[in-house]
DNA sequence: ATGTGC
């Protein structure tokens, strides 16, 4: 299905009803692991709906998921092209958050890490279904914070100035409209400030690896300080805009003659009404994830200030960037609107849209790893263009859900975690998350890196980490 | 990802 195109680049042709083609970034060793996957048939499927432009990518830790696989992209003609709920993704702006301290690692006690982890479990409720810790955003009064997103939170002492110009957009997507939401929606916007389960977390970390001194030091990440990452989104209510709206666009889908690839990619011409008002909902889910991750950014201050004493103004805000996202952007001479699923936006030096602390490097793309593995950032450069400015948002899984239940040992996962903090006392609940159920960060990271489309900056080394947990 | 499935 592939046909290589250089190193650790392949195309995917067009055949059938495809109007573009597909680039997709794996090594050898990737591609074998991905095999025949129905990733790949789901992105072929995307590259038929109508308006898509130029070509529809897959990166380095693509595999499938609900209409575009995960770690995809495509873009469509912002005039006559289409807009997808499914190539968003259920969790609208999932993203991760990274702060970095002038604190010394190896000077934190393994007791120091266990009180952090507490405070934060008390301030933070995680796994499926829990409210909101904060009585003012419990309420369903929230369409300043819609509005708004990471601004309306630090108004009300939620955050420092810093934060909201060290946050993709800003910490709010523009066109947000309460009034699109639907009824459901609007039922489960009471989760402000709840981290969520599967692969979010929560992780106090290191700066273990400088790759790249100048850019290191411009983000403001020394080697061996204590890092913290935030791995969240919008929680139900984002889940409940796509489920909703990705329905609406099936049934609206034939009134404008769209054939539609699978279910998944549901779509609706980007001028239509329905089209309006999804892109007016996702804003909401969209500003409501910033906002989420700005109430744990908080938390994470008083914690750090409280237990070891470090001056929350010391914490900085590195960046914020979402995962899960469609943004209107202008790539090759065209307005187009990017559908990110699974994909981080990684701007090179230079570009106008990078925030004015960043102008000159580019912004940091985070990519969280496994838990218990490592993460990267990364920077991108000039050629990234061809993937419309975007890197893979993580490891990216090898195996379901279901399958790692089946096949990965709480002992295995316990020996693979080495000796990073757990909070979770059962394994058995988090197993769907072990290290053995994802590909190899080192190696998915370096896809784009060793062609020169990012420049590796820092990885951190976890060293403790707050999951939500499952069922056993 | 998710008050976890048409």
């Amino acid at each position: 299905m592939l046909v290589p195109a250089g190193r650790n680049k392949w195309i995917l042709p067009r055949t059938g009803k495809m109007l573009v083609e597909g680039r997709v970034y794996l090594s050898e060793k990737l591609r074998k692991q991905l095999g025949n996957d129905t990733a790949l048939n789901q992105l072929a499927q995307a590259a038929e709906l109508r308006g898509a432009f130029g070509h529809v990518v897959g990166l380095p830790d693509m595999h499938s998921g609900f209409g575009l696989p995960i770690g995809g992209v495509l873009a469509t003609d912002a005039r006559e092209g289409v807009v997808s709920a499914g190539a968003v993704g259920m969790d609208i702006n999932c993203g991760v958050r990274l702060m970095s301290t002038p604190f010394p690692a190896d000077k934190l006690s393994q007791v120091e890490l266990a009180r952090l982890m507490e405070a934060l479990e008390q301030r933070i409720p995680s796994g499926i279904g829990r409210s909101s810790p904060l009585a003012q955003y419990r309420t369903g009064n929230l369409e300043h914070v819609m509005c708004q997103g990471s601004r309306a939170v630090v108004a009300e002492g939620y955050g420092l100035p810093g934060d909201i110009s060290h946050t993709e957009e800003e910490g709010c997507l523009t066109g947000a409209d309460p009034a699109a939401l639907p009824a459901e929606a609007v039922k489960r916007m009471h989760q402000l400030s709840t981290l969520g389960g599967g692969n979010h977390f929560l992780e106090f970390c290191l700066v273990d690896r400088v790759i790249d001194e100048e850019l290191a030091t411009r983000f403001g990440l020394a080697p061996g300080t204590l890092a913290v990452m935030i791995h969240s989104g919008s929680r139900g209510l984002g889940h409940q805009v796509c489920t909703d709206y990705s329905r609406l666009m099936l049934a609206a889908a034939p009134r404008y003659n769209i054939q539609l690839p699978s279910k998944g990619l549901a779509a609706v011409p980007i001028a239509s009404a329905e089209g309006q008002r999804y892109l007016a909902a996702m804003a909401c889910a969209v500003n409501y994830a910033f906002a989420n991750r700005q109430l744990m950014a908080h938390h994470v201050r008083e914690v750090l200030s409280r237990v070891v004493g470090i001056a929350p103004g010391d914490i900085r805000q590195v960046y914020d960037v979402a995962h899960n996202i469609a943004k209107f952007e202008r790539h090759f001479g065209k307005d187009v609107l990017v559908h990110r699923k699974g994909a981080t936006r990684a701007l090179p030096p230079g570009h106008r849209d990078n925030p004015p602390a960043y102008r000159e490097t580019g912004h940091p793309a985070l990519i969280p790893g496994t838990m218990g593995t490592g993460s990267y950032v990364v920077s991108g450069t000039a050629e990234l263009s061809e993937t419309f400015f975007s890197v893979n948002h993580g490891a990216g899984r090898v195996m379901s859900r279901s399958e790692a239940r089946k096949k990965i040992s709480v002992s295995a996962m316990r020996e693979s975690l080495g000796e990073v903090k757990v909070n979770s006392s059962s394994l058995k609940r988090i197993i769907d998350e072990a290290p053995a159920a994802y590909k190899d960060i080192d190696e998915v990271t370096l896809v784009l890196a060793s062609i020169g489309l990012t420049r590796p900056v820092v990885r951190l080394k976890p060293l403790a980490v707050i999951k939500g947990e499952g069922d056993e």
